[in-house]
DNA sequence: CGATATTTTGACCCGGCTCAACCCAAGTGG
DNA sequence: CCACTTGGGTTGAGCCGGGTCAAAATATCG
């Protein structure tokens, strides 16, 4: 944590809005929360940026906040002695960044685009969340999406080749994006790719190179289109799921 | 569900014993609660056993009950269309097989060994819970741990050398071991493997054949001790955990 | 004892990693 | 304005870890 903390003033909006206006205000951790309840929330809470690459928190260190994702992605990672990675979840706006009863961090947690949180000290936090059901209920299910999510994506890393990782992975994105604006995978302008090759890597369990040539690969095969190399267009997402080896729609967190 | 259900009366001793004298009374889901709230589950509860290989609910399917496993071994497996099969989380006593609100499985769960599971209907489950805050407490907890070993489990399928895989495995089944008799991992009389070398396989996201080509290269290089297939002695716990690549001790449920 | 799983071992091959070069866009400073 | 750097991204050549295919060796069990 030792970034610049710049709050970013202009992008950044009204810093402070209220819960009740806010974004992700059905789908966080507060879904279920009473307008008394989101007061309560409403008094505590406080937003901190983060610029792309900027750390979070730290494998093994002891964090004294957590909350939610409200604008941007933000990548929990692993790493071995000898520097390997792994992304072992991304999280996107509403998702819930940071562990109650857990103080210290199992993974690291980077900003992988300008990311804005709503926090609470941990304190805080857990003295509200054992007065309040509905938050503890709302922490439960996002859990357990959590985990299936988890789950899903071992069965990505331990048996699909590098065509069908990037495969699944672009599909998630593409319904991710469709779903945002009411369209069909198929039909929109395309979404933004995230991630470096270098993320995305990181999170399928492969190199940057083998991310590259299967990129390429998708687009030969006319399953893709890039308009660069962050911006992609499905013409056929059907053709797209088939390349991602599942035999339905892929799962994952929402 | 087609499979024989003659209940095993003979090894599974008293079928219906009192929750308070349960073998995993302190851990299992029921940890915090009251007598009281035990009499409640008590009343509900009732126990069933399956055989080895015996499938315990298929992917896809709904599920009418849920429960703990009391004796044995389950695996949670998923398999893509070619059958390619990953196992997303093994299970062993006073883990929690089902999950509250989602009825239908997004995964097999099969008996890798003899198993007593102590079950509850769905519908008296979700309405205990909800009058529960002692084991919606223990739920979210459980479901915290699960997800961490998810995790731990995504690095290892993703970045993991076999070598690193089977070393990881056997130091969590060899730490498993010794924490259920108070040793350390190093002295006791060894463990048993549980599983067969196809779902050491599936765990790990290898093949059978290499599966058996490192288990014989760990034990050529002194690291383990083989009786036979199944049966297996940790002379040097470090330099297993060193085999496995990872920094500190190999996380995992428990 | 044959019959059927499970495990081991061997030979070979290939998908994805390694190493290295190159491309391209965006700074940056003289 | 250009020379240079820097951070992504792409492409190529070669290699190797682990998969595939095949067969032998060992349990396990009527």
């Amino acid at each position: 944590m030792s970034g610049l903390q710049k709050m970013n003033l202009q992008d950044t909006g009204a810093l402070r809005e209220r819960c009740a206006d806010c974004t992700i205000r059905h789908r966080a951790i507060c879904t279920y929360c009473s307008p008394h309840e989101l007061a309560l929330l409403d008094a505590i809470k406080f937003y901190k940026t983060f610029e792309p690459g900027q750390e979070i928190v730290a494998a093994g260190e002891e964090t004294d906040f957590l909350g939610s994702v409200v604008d941007g992605v933000v990548a929990l990672s692993k790493t071995l002695i000898d520097g390997r990675r792994q992304t072992v979840g991304l999280m996107f706006p509403s998702d819930f960044v940071g562990r109650a009863k857990r103080p210290v961090a199992p993974y690291d947690a980077v900003a992988v685009t300008p990311v804005r949180l709503c926090l609470f000290t941990r304190a805080r936090f857990e003295r509200i969340l054992r007065q309040t059901p509905a938050l503890e209920k709302r922490l439960l299910e996002m859990t357990l999406d959590e985990l299936d999510a988890a789950r899903d994506w071992m069965l990505l890393l331990g048996r699909k080749t590098a065509r069908e990782k990037i495969a699944t992975f672009l599909a998630i994105l593409a319904r991710r994006a469709a779903a945002l604006e009411n369209e069909t995978p198929s039909d929109g302008p395309g979404f933004e790719l995230p991630l470096t090759r270098e993320a995305v890597a990181d999170y399928l369990g492969l190199t940057i190179e083998t991310v590259s040539r299967q990129i390429t690969g998708l687009r030969k095969a006319g399953v893709i289109e890039l308009a660069d190399a962050r911006n992609i267009r499905v013409p056929n997402y059907l053709a797209l799921l088939d390349a991602a080896g599942d035999d339905a729609d892929g799962g994952m967190i929402d």
